[in-house]
DNA sequence: AATTCAAGGTGTAAAACATACACATTATAT
DNA sequence: ATATAATGTGTATGTTTTACACCTTGAATT
């Protein structure tokens, strides 16, 4: 009658059949490597950029391959990702989100591997890279053809992410310097959603969402009229963000 | 000058640095068991509920679970899952989505265990549950307070995706029966939502996305004026989504 | 058969929002 | 002084969302 997987049964006591010894169970359980991947996106000459390096293995020779490393015992798969982040770019604070989970049985031809990839946004001229091993540096998304084990199939769902968390989030501004003009965040959604979009009506969008804060400064060095900066201000959009519920399929 | 992990480093050879033998490779990393968790969610008497079973260990006596497995060798998450869902549910054909992972490294009194997430919405009608073993039953959300490990912590995590996710995409029907009432409908949203929503204007909002397929039968056994029945026309929703551009932060 | 009940089904006006679109301004470079 | 190249701004139109009330229908009750 009772159905219950082998294992489990075996580590069933008199309690009413409830299982004590807990760090024995787990012990039974098959266990896997789990590493993180990063997609590290960056935003240079009006492009959206990837930090990328040469693979490692023999076997993708030649090939490119995400930022990734295994998780360590007892530390939490954020963290990981974070130490892969501070360890290639030198930053500590920069945007970085989970994804999901890529657990194909053959997706790491050395066996079984599976990978937890995160996205991650940063501000290229903030950072120096820590290390130039490995050939580490940015590449222009669509300049990227194919990839060590299944990370082009991993960069693709990070970037389809992030076109669509971009448009809920705020989250374009970890991709410019702290100080930004108008012009440069729209040049950041085009890229990034491959679109063009009206000055004006851009405009209107991001001033009446009103977490933009005018600093009175202007740019400098360009061969035109400057435009006004602008930073980021957190706490108002906090306090401003609206509880939407609005039904809307796509 | 050149800063790679020491385990990496003892598997390169001379073929410029690179690593041949990717087989000792992945066995040198740390392995972890895997789990999937479902959070399978059902809607009954106006209610969104959550199928839970009660946990097998001693430590958490008394305490509501998730329905969960350790992920088998060379079995991809999204299979494990399934299985899971299968073997407690009988249901082959469900809706079941990865939502995100779970790796506090104290998250499970046994040791290291990290968890995958999914979300899974089937109608309770339509299925038999396959053993009562262990108690397994519907909860109603609001009834559950606590919960063995952070399942409560997914559990929450699991329902804002859900909260979110059905109002983007057309989930909700997996609830539902085949054939279904808009009042149902509607219930269903403000069951899941936790909001009243104007019934013109809902209708209005459904009908204008085209994909309700009015199959001319009508309620049966109420104690009022029967109301139409619609079935979701799957394939009219994929040709009419439309391709959607709307910077909306909430 | 008539009445009550409870939900089904529908339309319109006002407000909010999104879109399309053009011209004057200003700093730089020549 | 002039040309250039990008900044900065407003309005009219169409679309979407919201708010809101009454008649209809079938079942249950008298």
């Amino acid at each position: 009658m009772k159905k219950e997987p082998a294992v489990i049964t075996a580590y069933r006591n008199e309690n009413g059949g409830l299982i004590k010894d807990v760090n024995k169970l787990v012990k039974s359980y098959p266990s896997v490597p789990i590493t993180v991947d990063c997609v590290i996106f960056g935003f240079e000459e009006n492009e959206l950029k990837v930090l990328l390096i040469r693979s490692d293995l023999e076997l993708y020779r030649d090939k490119w391959s995400l930022l990734g490393d295994f998780a360590d015992d007892n530390e939490e798969l954020d963290d990981a990702a974070y130490r892969v982040l501070a360890e290639r770019t030198g930053m500590n604070d920069v945007y970085l989100e989970q994804v999901r989970a890529f657990s194909k049985p053959n997706r790491h031809p050395g066996g079984r591997v599976i990978t937890i990839a995160y996205c991650s946004l940063l501000n290229i001229q903030h950072h120096e890279l820590q290390t130039t091993d490995n050939e580490l540096h940015w590449h222009s998304l669509n300049s990227i053809k194919d990839m060590a084990f299944d990370h082009k199939e991993i960069l693709d769902v990070c970037y389809s992410w992030l076109q669509k968390r971009i448009q809920e989030h705020p989250l374009g501004f970890n991709l410019l310097p702290d100080k930004f003009s108008l012009r440069e965040l729209q040049n950041l959604y085009e890229a990034i959603l491959g679109v063009t979009l009206d000055r004006r009506n851009f405009r209107k969008k991001f001033f009446s969402m009103d977490f933009l804060e005018d600093i009175g400064e202007y740019e400098q060095d360009v061969p035109h009229r400057p435009g006004k900066l602008y930073k980021f201000d957190f706490d108002k959009y906090e306090k401003n963000k609206r509880k939407w519920i609005g039904i809307d399929f796509s």
